[in-house]
DNA sequence: ATGCGATATGATGAAGTTATCAATTCATCA
DNA sequence: TGATGAATTGATAACTTCATCATATCGCAT
């Protein structure tokens, strides 16, 4: 690599790395959990009861916890993931934690990715029922690595 | 996690694949290669004369070789995640492969992440520049990670 | 101040990813 | 057919990330 791109063009890295952050089941989880909420105080969905969620600002670790089925520490640990990517942010309020979105874009994120998601998958899907033997490319034997 | 997440949503696991997928510097770089492309065909925009672009459907590896100026295994080890998370599509012309987006959401998912990190890296401009410390949360004493 | 509940950090082995080099395949042309 | 250019695959060492356990910090109540 080019030196030159470590100056100018550092931002496919700072891409790369929010993407990264983004890259564990966990931490999806975790994120989808915090737009829900998000979007819950919109619309002030009832169902929540009190026991279960946050309700003045942000989701506490105690909810993410159970709500994962976690170990604390292991929890904490994609927390900080998610910090150290500005992806969401955690504040202190008496003895517990909250956490929120740090953007409400990151919600935004998560929905195209689903969108796209939806895509690839229903073609997949399409795919298999009608078997139809596209010649793709890689040197093509090794067909259907289907489930990754 | 209970047994029943394995078969109803192994969701977390695809989505985070699929950021998975995008978590490398030179992949985002190659794909955003390939959404200018797609971008181009539509207003036709003519600089690119022809020696530098593909025309027809898709940017031939050769182009890609020379854009990032990597070793041919090693871009073609990251096509290859590329495509085996859905993202591209090779087609052989000739001796020749043609890469594109799969699907035009992928931009769509760039797009959005690009707008995402605006805002955090304009937030963290602001914050460097004002000095205003957050008491944040992570037990913090260790500030300023900045550049990961 | 001491103790407890709630989180966060550190350290470490296991698992996964990346970069590099050698070997292989496919298409074209002599 | 054999040589050549284009791209992919395989193998492997260097590096990261993940999961787990132990330890530390913060805030609150005693």
């Amino acid at each position: 690599m080019p030196a030159s791109a470590q100056i100018h063009q550092p931002l496919y890295e700072v891409k790369a790395d929010l993407f990264r952050g983004l890259a564990h089941p966990l931490r999806i989880r975790v994120l989808e959990i915090l737009s829900e909420q998000v979007a819950r105080s919109y619309d002030g969905d009832p169902t929540d009861g009190d026991a279960m969620g946050g309700e003045v600002g942000g989701v506490p670790v105690s909810d993410l916890l159970q709500q994962t089925g976690l170990e604390a520490s292991h929890l904490s640990q994609h927390l900080s993931v998610l910090r150290r990517n500005n992806l969401v942010v955690g504040e202190r309020r008496g003895s517990q934690v909250f956490y929120r979105l740090a953007y409400p874009q990151v919600a935004d994120l998560l929905a195209v990715a689903r969108v796209l998601l939806r895509e690839i998958l229903q073609t997949n899907q399409d795919r298999l029922t009608s078997s139809e033997s596209l010649p793709a490319v890689g040197n093509s034997h090794r067909r259907d690595r289907t489930a990754r």
